[in-house]
DNA sequence: GTCATATTCAACCATCTGGTTGACGATTGC
DNA sequence: GCAATCGTCAACCAGATGGTTGAATATGAC
């Protein structure tokens, strides 16, 4: 699924989300781990963790049974970008700025 | 009401709010200016400006009977900053910034 | 093969979200 | 005063979201 600043702001958008980005900036991590630290079935992480996956924030990747998430930072560039064009007052079309920053991040080139 | 990450992510994640900012990026407007481009009620753009007003991404001034919005864009510095954590994001490709600058302002749509 | 571990799936539920419509209060202009 | 304009409020609706539980699927260990 194509991670658009839609999917990335709205996984950001959650507490959980976000403390599981954090911890894997330290390392990887197995789903069970991931969810240990947390007060919520394993299943309710592992749809968090598909969220994550969908904007493109993390990857997993299954070694064994045991399944690995890593982070995937550059996801978080579209979205960083678009957010630095508020702190310069440039006079441009925003609008399609942000069309032009979504071809650029969003969708890998073929 | 207290910005937080929570709020102002979620605010982000919404498109017909973030062309809202984009639009006060230009100037302060009024709120019947504001949803003049959108294909929705007056009503649905007023609670769209109630949750960016939550968020401190704007605020909201009655002088007489129009209401002035104005971007607060200060109010992204929590995110920003917190996304920063996860990486420097060089800011945008200037070359394929300029390329799309170009196809924006002198060539016209075929 | 059998059992335990790792993870997801399916169904369900309560709550939130983004939209609508119609009525309403406030303000301006004639 | 009266009508028009600006914006919000209240009630409602469909669909998304975040959680639960219990069953199911893989894989590894013995």
């Amino acid at each position: 699924m194509a991670p658009t600043l839609d999917t990335v702001f709205a996984a950001l958008a959650d507490p959980t989300r976000r403390a599981i980005l954090s911890m894997l900036l330290e390392d990887d991590m197995a789903v069970t781990d991931v969810a240990e630290p947390f007060e919520m079935s394993l299943a309710a992480i592992s749809k968090h963790l598909g969220v994550l996956t969908a904007a493109g924030l993390i990857t997993q990747e299954k070694r064994g049974r045991v399944k690995w998430c890593k982070l995937e930072p550059d996801a978080m560039k579209g979205a960083s970008v678009w957010m630095q064009g508020f702190g310069q007052f440039e006079p441009v079309n925003l609008d399609a700025f942000e069309a032009f920053l979504e071809r650029e991040f969003s969708d890998p080139e073929p």
